[in-house]
DNA sequence: TTTAAACATAACCTTTTAGGTAATGTTTAG
DNA sequence: CTAAACATTACCTAAAAGGTTATGTTTAAA
């Protein structure tokens, strides 16, 4: 079902695992399919997203039989940003916001300017949100 | 060409059109296909925003041939989020904080009150906007 | 009283994307 | 050699955005 938010179900996923992986004790790592079954994620869709966080050197895996992957960067400089980021984050507040974007309303929109406020204050939030403060760990611990 | 914005493309529609009322010197309208020329809008489109506004009170109309378009509500008061909300404004910051969404993570997610506060920031800032401030008008005047 | 030009409203269409699955590798422990 | 993991690409499908088409109804003016 699709239910357009502001960040997609795959930057959420994207999210959870980074915040998951950073409340693993240093040098140990999971493995996906593990990773995808305590987060309700699909193992294949898991799979791709870590190879995308993998790619900008967020996570790290250990291949093979008991292979794995753990978190790379450092959780207190890791933010929430640098993982949306990673998965696509190109949502602007407005169209008229986007690169080639022509406007014909030249002349006085004055909503313009309200967007790109709006969006810097957002992002500028994103990027002061450390995956320190967002660790998620199993209930039962 | 769909380009995933927070605002789609008919609400950036319908706050043009209302900026652009909103500039009318009192008493005077303006035909739909008239307004949808000048505002770089095809015409039925527009004429589905514009009846989507009057059933909110936010515009008004004069039938018949010779007829038109005018702003019914007070620019002073008449806020963004108002004009939003009307053209369905539903977007979420995330799909967990949408009605209905039942969030597999209940142990110890910290995003959730994250989106919670940005969104509230967001919806707060759109309804202080009034049209008043964001009158639209032509080039050549 | 007819007609042109406007508003009113619902139904329909088409492209794009989110959100995933399937398929097929490659690597490494045992 | 094989099982179980990571790696990577290709494909699929439902649904929504972003319109257009169609068919009214209303009213000024010839």
């Amino acid at each position: 079902m699709r239910r357009n938010s502001f960040i997609s179900r795959e930057q959420d996923y994207a999210l959870r695992m980074t915040a998951f992986l950073a409340g693993l004790p240093k040098g140990e790592f999971i493995s996906v399919p593990k990773l995808a079954e305590k987060l309700f994620i699909s193992q294949k869709f898991a799979s791709r997203i870590i190879h995308k966080l993998k790619k900008t050197n967020i996570t790290d895996s250990i291949q093979g039989k008991y292979g794995g992957v753990f978190l790379k960067a450092d959780p207190k400089k890791l933010s929430m940003y640098d993982v949306l980021n990673t998965i696509g984050f190109k949502v602007k507040f407005n169209d008229c916001l986007k690169e080639n974007f022509v406007c014909e309303l030249m002349f006085g929109c004055k909503f313009h300017s309200f967007w790109i406020n709006e969006e810097k204050l957002l992002i500028d939030k994103l990027k002061s949100q450390k995956f320190s403060d967002y660790i998620l760990q199993e209930q039962n611990n």
